[in-house]
DNA sequence: CCATATACCTGGCAGC
DNA sequence: TGCTGCCAGGTATATG
């Protein structure tokens, strides 16, 4: 579910609600992806003075350190004023004076991670090797093609990976590519530097839009305030397999690179 | 170092 | 209705 935008969109719709809060309790359902390291008590008493997203992970920034959060595949926050009954998939609950952040997860693929500092372990590994920002000026077209340039992977798994630019998950990675004309399987060190320029384009855009649009609504997205997003509406490519493509009408190609779909044109992505 | 495969886990859906 | 198999937004870790 959460890419950079969903991941983004949610940070937008509880973070101001959230700074300022202290922290009244703590409870862990069942594990996530990584044990919190560190026991729900010491929580208790620090505050929250906001919340910053590096990449998919969302960073609480408290007193004495930083709660990492990560959504997975599955995941989703709810940032309410009062407690509810908490469901099976409800694995985490920060009972704040402000309100209760709860973390959704049916599968279970996301994390919440306590970090002394955000250059301590766990942080440090986790963040250390994440590629550079989309939506800030240190994405550089000049470091993209510089990035782009060592890697024989196809384009498509170069953005997935995250090691170049952060947030482009399966989604926008498909459509990031349909926008700039590129065939998700060329070989990302075959790009000409006026490609990249438009690939590097094409990534803010498509990320920035969305993001705009509260987030993709595919299947079931909603923010921390229960809303949903409604990119799903303009998806070009992805989802839509043997469906006319929205400028030339050729049916939309799927295909699989690294155990994930992969949606394009033949047509206006010839190479 | 790089590229690719594997593992983690549950729920929704198509097809029978 | 109920079963089975497939598919799903991510990424650390293992393997070649």
């Amino acid at each position: 579910m959460p890419e950079l935008p969903e991941v983004e969109v949610t940070r937008l719709s509880f973070a101001s609600r959230i700074a300022g809060a202290r922290v009244l309790a703590m409870h862990m359902g069942k594990p996530l992806r990584w044990p919190l390291g560190v026991p729900p008590a010491l929580l208790v008493g620090q505050s929250v003075m906001g919340v910053r997203r590096r990449g998919k992970y969302l960073l609480l920034d408290m007193d004495r350190g930083v709660l990492m959060l990560h959504l997975g595949m599955s995941g989703s926050l709810n940032f309410a004023p009062s407690q509810i009954e908490a469901g099976k998939n409800d694995h985490m609950d920060l009972v704040t004076t402000q309100g209760v952040l709860r973390l959704h997860d049916p599968r279970r693929f996301g994390a919440a991670v306590w970090s002394d500092s955000e250059t301590d372990e766990p942080a440090a590994k986790l963040l250390g090797k994440l590629g550079m920002e989309p939506l800030t000026e240190g994405f550089e077209l000049k470091l993209c093609q510089q990035g782009l340039k060592k890697r024989a992977a196809p384009i498509k798994q170069v953005l997935l990976a995250g090691d170049v630019v952060v947030g482009v998950g399966n989604i926008y990675a498909s459509e990031a590519l349909f926008m700039s004309g590129i065939r998700p399987t060329v070989k990302a060190n075959k790009l000409s530097a006026p490609r990249v320029a438009k690939l590097h384009a094409a990534i803010r855009q498509v990320l920035a839009r969305a993001v705009e649009q509260g987030g993709s609504s595919l299947k079931d997205f909603v923010n921390a305030q229960g809303n949903t997003g409604y990119f799903q509406l303009e998806a070009s490519v992805y989802g839509r397999a043997g469906l006319p493509c929205r400028t030339c009408s050729t049916p939309i190609k799927q295909i699989v690179q690294g155990q994930r779909s992969t949606f394009f044109c033949p047509v206006c992505q010839k190479h």
